[in-house]
DNA sequence: CCGTATCCATATCGATACTG
DNA sequence: CAGTATCGATATGGATACGG
């Protein structure tokens, strides 16, 4: 999601955040990286849906905002491992109040059976 | 923004807020109205760069998802109020945190000269 | 004034195949 | 394992013109 980044048009901060967290399944992978850090496979696996095409590009928007740290190492077979700075982890908190709404005011009805709730 | 709606799979409750708040003015739609109820005009002035047709739709979608109320009188001029449910009003309140992580984060280098901080 | 209709541009996402 | 390359589908947003 481009909004108004490219033009460094926002008319205020909401506008701004947007743009960091626009993507479809970033906020997943915030929420996933909150927990923990993770791998490339362990991400797409749980992010059931996702291409790997997809979940690199919203990985490297993720690391140029400064939200996710991605450390590689040189071993073999190859290994990566994403976690949140400490940046994305103030933005998680951020999050939880709309993720709270959303789960009142949207969801309510419909809830994924036997999982415990979550922002 | 229709992500995960239409198959009504979301995974959590910040992926619901999202194709709530998803669209390209939604948020600036809310802001204003969260103000003072607004007419379609002058919604369109102040949102300046939205179309016509946009800002309809936005409307209507916003208006379905019970965010915002829409008021038609049967006047000559036509004219049509909008503003903010309680439910919207609520929203507002939980986007705050986010807008000021945005501000503090993402603008804070950049301000909208002369203008006074908004969420 | 408050929209709708039409047509079009492009962003975003996805499927598949392939590489270091 | 952790990606990149290529191609394509679709959705969202925009320009313009016109109607009630």
């Amino acid at each position: 999601m481009v909004t108004r980044r490219a033009e460094n048009a926002y008319h205020c901060g909401i506008d701004a955040a947007m743009d960091v967290v626009g993507g479809k399944w970033k906020v997943l992978i915030l929420w996933a990286l909150d927990e923990r850090p993770r791998r490339f496979g362990e991400l797409r696996r749980e992010l059931s849906g996702v291409t790997e095409k997809v979940l690199a590009s919203h990985l490297r928007e993720l690391e140029g905002d400064g939200i996710v740290h991605r450390e590689a190492f040189a071993e073999v077979p190859p290994r990566v491992e994403y976690s949140l700075t400490d940046l994305g982890r103030s933005l998680n908190r951020a999050l939880e109040p709309l993720g709270l709404w959303g789960r009142e005011h949207v969801l309510a009805q419909a809830p994924v059976d036997g999982d415990p709730p979550r922002p």
